[in-house]
DNA sequence: GCGAGGCTCGACAACGTTGTCAAGCACTTC
DNA sequence: GAAGTGCTTGACAACGTTGTCGAGCCTCGC
């Protein structure tokens, strides 16, 4: 209702110029202001809830301390919100606001947003994409600011943030190692993207370490839904000797593994070990048993994106970086030691 | 790189003044220039790929076009990212940008949060929350535009859209009955909020309408997860006679409730069938059968809201409403007609 | 008593726009 | 030929800030 009160008022209130009132209320350095002064001006603010309009100090200053998230779909997935969660956060801890915009994937729209927030004079952007993925940058970014969020690709200059999925597909395989399991089955995604690859490399490694040499028959591959699961699962189970705990590609392939283990009458952990991956909690905490998964660094990632674009806006000659993040397990209900040598 | 162009170089190129280019590029009305002059205008803006710097506009219009979200989690939740894309492409299609912001449910933070974006001159609020609710207004936000979303208060002169809980619950269990269905259990949630009971209020209006007398013994409640609707589904399995369908609170409840059924041997659709709410993709896809459920109008509550907020904005005598959108419901494969009285 | 120097503070311009108002010019009209 | 009439266009101020620069005044030292 009221209108927004605005420096002016606060100079004339205190009784001196605008001029000062700015200085005093940034702290400019080297300003030499008496204490009397600064003091009349602090409580005239303060009296009149004064708030610097930002607008005309971001035309000033010519930064706009926005920072804008472009996705393809992160705001609409039930994946990611961590994702915006940590960036949010982090961009806020040091008085800067982040815009969320989403493409739906259409390159015409995206080309359209970017244009929009570059003439609402944002400073930076980070793009992200609902899974880890090697992506082109949009040309219309080439002249700003750009971080890479939960992606890379192959221009170094570009900072970037992903999943460490090989780390994460061993971390899997090696909890059901630690268990005491030699045949592991890996589910694994039919979609030839850096998860599959990397988590498929883990799972080997892991293997290969323990010395267990990997065995093809071990590994399906699948649609990435509960039906792949499903599929897959079916498969597995029919192997002879069939494997005492099976490593997903992700939590939806478990939830489908979950309904080919009751089919064919096997329990969770006893008969079967399962490990899913991505923490989707409503998926892991809704099966029974819990299912225990290893989660992806979302809100580190967010975070670490933020914080290294700010830098970079801030210092431009902050060399550029490209990361990989480690994901952690999340144990609930679903691995237990493998039932006494069935098959042995 | 380059240098945003800005008018005066459009001016200049064009070999006019600024004002001349600004009335052009905005098509003011009632402003008498030669086509001759508004063509080199135009070419010149072209050529240089000028775009009106929106800060300086903001400042000199005193309005910025920006709209915030708040909420207590909706950015972050699974839940709603309907919400988040209705709203968002409704703004971009008035030409207005959507913030989001998450106060993580802490009032402190809330309020923290709109304080810095009242300084950066939003013009208008969405406050919404994670589920329908009943809500206070931030005090913050008292001299602000705002609609709710998803959430009502008491206040008619806050408009608000929530969803059609008893118009859900209805045409929930009217599937059921349209099947042939007479014996329809509920499983409720235990928590006191709007949805609980309006869920309720449908379910026995459809009931009462169909000329069934409500039975005491079919409703169950408990809490709203996967866990609560298993130990729910277990109570109603195990009454004799036993309901032929069943109306779950949300999804998680029923993928509890798919658990109850395969423990205790019955098929789904064929020996039960069950409905969910909330269309929740994750699970309804997820379950074998995929599960029939109610989906909440989430994309066009966020248009909704937005369009009514923007239209508030720009005439600020549009009066305030308060409406209920209704729920369609998604069919999937988890009903069917009963088996041949099984009981009678 | 006078100049030098230090301490406070304010005038002004600029950031990029847009609305207001008036000025310039060609052309009628008497 | 002078005054009036349209039609085009531009100067200027303002939106709310902040950085630069200089002005005023007080004190000190000789």
């Amino acid at each position: 209702m009221a209108k927004r009160s605005s420096i002016k008022d606060v100079a004339s209130r205190a009784g001196v110029s605008v001029t000062t009132v700015s200085h005093v209320l940034n702290d400019v350095p080297g300003k030499r202001i008496s204490d009397d002064t600064r003091s009349r001006v602090r409580q005239a603010a303060d009296e009149l809830s004064y708030r610097p309009n930002s607008m005309a100090r971001s035309l000033r200053l010519q930064r706009s301390h926005i920072l804008a998230m472009v996705s393809d779909q992160i705001a609409t997935t039930p994946h990611a919100g961590q994702i915006i969660l940590g960036a949010q956060e982090a961009a806020s801890k040091r008085g800067w606001l982040l815009m969320l915009v989403n493409s739906g994937g259409d390159r015409e729209t995206e080309r359209a947003e970017i244009l929009a927030l570059q003439q609402r004079q944002v400073d930076g952007f980070l793009y992200a994409t609902m899974y880890h993925q090697v992506v082109d940058v949009p040309a219309e970014l080439g002249d700003s600011a750009v971080t890479l969020l939960d992606a890379r690709c192959d221009d170094r200059r570009i900072p970037s943030v992903a999943p460490d999925e090989v780390q994460g597909g061993q971390v899997a395989t090696q909890l059901l190692l630690d268990q005491g399991h030699r045949r592991i089955g890996l589910i694994n995604n039919a979609d030839d993207i850096p998860a599959t690859e990397g988590r498929l490399t883990g799972y080997l490694s892991a293997l290969r370490e323990a010395g267990i040499e990997p065995d093809d028959d071990l590994v399906e591959r699948g649609r990435s839904e509960a039906s792949g699961g499903y599929a897959a699962g079916l498969a597995l189970l029919d192997r002879d000797p069939r494997p005492t705990a099976i490593f997903c590609f992700n939590d939806r392939m478990a939830m489908g593994l979950y309904q080919a283990a009751a089919e064919r009458g096997l329990r969770i952990p006893e008969d079967l070990s399962v490990v899913g991956f991505d923490n989707q909690e409503l998926i892991a905490d809704g099966l029974r048993p819990g299912l225990t998964t290893v989660a992806l660094p979302h809100y580190e990632m967010g975070a670490w994106a933020v914080e290294t674009l700010i830098r970079r806006l801030e210092d431009p000659d902050t060399p550029s970086e490209q990361v990989l993040l480690r994901c952690p397990v999340v144990e609930r209900g679903s691995v237990s030691p493998p039932a006494a040598s069935p098959g042995a």
